[in-house]
DNA sequence: CTTGTGCACGTACGATCGTTCGTATCCTAG
DNA sequence: CTAGGATACGAACGATCGTACGTGCACAAG
């Protein structure tokens, strides 16, 4: 019934390790270490490498709808709740210093030209995060928040301006790049400004 | 004497493969079978894994200096010079359907967690890279094309919403993915247009 | 022709990968 | 107290990885 207690700890260390070398280079062998077990002890949780990656997956899915969209949804509708998710997705880190979306900027461009289930999965949740943002985007426009525009392509540059600052941070071990892309991110809102343009934090 | 015929065919497909899968992704074994060579024969060029992916990264600079920066030297310093890497960038494709800016899409995330000598040289590449974007804009706000910004800003964000329009298109298949970055590099600059914008194709 | 040098080969090695199997331990239901 | 299910274990497997070694063949220099 307990199944929070040792399967639970194993997703957090692979969703941990998936997040700095990828799904692919997560090593049964090397995951048994990190958690002082043996290698059976962990596959006899899983089964197999892929439902693994699968669980690991559904786990980081969770993991992000609990620190990211949740809390954002206690904000108002609009470009509010888009700009709390943006500020929470650029300051949450783990306890070893990654940052919460780190592990799908890593896993979604490891799976960008693959196949297979746990591809199927990633391209899901891609497509998934899209989507909901392009939804807050359409309702900040329907709100009169900010002058219509097309919510898929705001909700696009969001994206790529928010993963770009978070990966050079983490590539060129430069911290002004996570900022740059929140500001980016700042200054398109600003810039599309309409009449009833939300008070946002910071 | 002639070192470009079988050395360099086998750096070319391993560019390829590892703009697909990643370097680490990368098998001796692998290339090999592509290459209908043995390992050996294809091991005996290098020495060394870690040499054959230094080699790799060195091979995939110069093709990126061959198609993407030097073409652009062409056209006239500033904003021209910079929109035709864009456009470049984002419509260059080789034989097998893989755009020429994948291989550093991919390999700049494989590595931004990594340590080693093949990350350094991936750094370092993606640090010249921002450094020449920069350099470019620098250039389109003295000659007064655009109006005073932070170049490095600017430079960030070419490079953000190109490279994630590259990426959706591959993992979601959404072929306007890429019409959406360079959109939004079109749109960025022509908010900053000033009294001597040039003309832009397209 | 002989010699030497470089390229590609086949083979084999230790290590590590995912996976399977049998077993010991613990907790819980009866 | 006993029986059964879940959990974690050690050992072992075939496959594949990077790497090392010795061989054969081509071609240029003497």
């Amino acid at each position: 019934m307990d199944d929070g207690s040792t399967k639970k700890r194993i997703l957090d260390r692979a969703y941990q390790l998936a997040g700095l070398y990828g799904l692919e280079a997560l090593t049964i062998g090397g995951l048994a270490e990190k958690m002082a077990m043996s290698k059976a002890g962990i596959y006899g949780h899983f089964g197999s490498k892929e439902a693994l990656q699968l669980e690991t997956v559904r786990h980081a899915r969770s993991v992000f709808l609990a620190e990211v969209i949740e809390p954002a949804q206690a904000e108002p509708a609009g470009i509010a709740r888009l700009w709390a998710m943006c500020t929470t997705l650029v300051s949450y880190r783990a306890e070893i210093g990654l940052h919460g979306g780190d592990f799908w900027i890593t896993v979604f461009h490891e799976y960008a030209s693959r196949s297979g289930p746990v591809r199927d999965a990633v391209e899901a949740t891609m497509t998934w995060w899209l989507r909901h943002l392009k939804t807050v985007v359409s309702a900040g426009i329907e709100l009169e928040q900010i002058t219509p525009c097309d919510p898929a392509q705001l909700a696009f540059e969001v994206q790529a301006l928010l993963s770009a600052g978070a990966h050079q941070h983490r590539l060129c071990g430069d911290p002004k790049a996570t900022a740059r892309g929140k500001s980016a991110v700042w200054h398109r809102l600003q810039a599309l400004r309409g009449p009833r343009f939300p008070a946002l934090a910071e």
